[in-house]
DNA sequence: CTTATGTCAGGGTCACTGAAATCG
DNA sequence: CCGATTTCAGTGCCCCTGACATAA
């Protein structure tokens, strides 16, 4: 990744040069914005959970097991829930199973579907990621919390009509 | 994709969960809004610019180049203001090469470096494709532009504290 | 010689399509 | 037979590391 410190906001630059030619200024500033801002969030994310052999696609999936009642979840529900594609379910558990983290059973009243089960592993390994994140504001650090919570009520009506619930 | 309309936003409710057992839920909730919006941002603006040839990383390229006086930029250059890796920036231009978007040229002054040089057809694609981005308001139709500026206001401080600019 | 620029080889993750097997 | 669940093969995309050639 280039480290690179600009001397301005090249975002700010974009929006400017964007809106010599073309219209839809601040939606284009707002999507850049998230875009770079995902970016640099995930890379702190991974980078806090590599330690833990972890990224944070199977971090959120060990999570949503450690949710759930019995420590355990179809792969369907677990894709439903994360909003991934099956078959990125189906890499996401095999390579949790591998680690140990999880194991896979099958579901005791319906022969087509596998239950991922997390392991006491597993529960201690996102016990100990979860503290690392939480020590580093989750990659926020210095955000004040008002400005998140209003983050997350801006973007909760692009979710809504994209059709996430 | 899973297309599953769920009865509850799921992000709330991992928050919920996310509370009963550890800190930073306003953190955690952010997170994971930032995550989710990005990837409904990208599949969208990906299967818009797809019937033009274009993914969205080399869409910002292609724009980073109109918008350079001479339509010409070294790729150390485009790397660093998108952000990207020096050698992500090598298939990027490549690929907008092989669609004779864009043509390599040596850099006269530095014989290390090399220029992305866009053409005719490139520059008439990216108007196409931003015809069809603003039309749909970058994926972003039904959100108030006062929103918009808000979120870029708000996220601003996370790309800088980052080291962006 | 050292540094900067770009390329190539190779590995990793994840999204997606299409096909298949299994079971309700 | 139809539909749901999961898997597998294969493709594409992007990130990253490390090594390398070339030139400042």
């Amino acid at each position: 990744m280039t480290e690179k410190r600009l001397p301005f906001d090249p975002i700010d630059e974009a929006a400017r040069l964007w809106g010599q030619r073309w219209d839809g200024v601040p939606q284009m500033h707002a999507v850049t914005s998230i875009m770079r801002v995902q970016q640099l969030l995930l890379a702190r994310l991974d980078e806090i959970l590599k330690p833990h052999g972890l990224t944070f696609a199977r971090y959120e999936a060990l999570v949503l097991l450690t949710f759930s009642r019995r420590g355990s979840l179809p792969l369907g529900k677990m894709g439903e829930r994360l909003q991934v594609h099956p078959t990125s379910i189906t890499s996401i558990v095999q390579r949790l199973e591998s680690a140990g983290l999880i194991e896979r059973k099958r579901h005791p009243d319906d022969g087509r579907a596998v239950l991922a089960l997390i392991t006491e592993e597993g529960r201690t390994v996102v016990e100990k990621a979860t503290a690392d994140l939480v020590a580093a504001d989750m990659g926020l650090s210095g955000v004040p919390e008002a400005d998140l919570t209003e983050v997350s009520t801006l973007l909760k009506p692009i979710r809504e009509a994209a059709g996430d619930f």
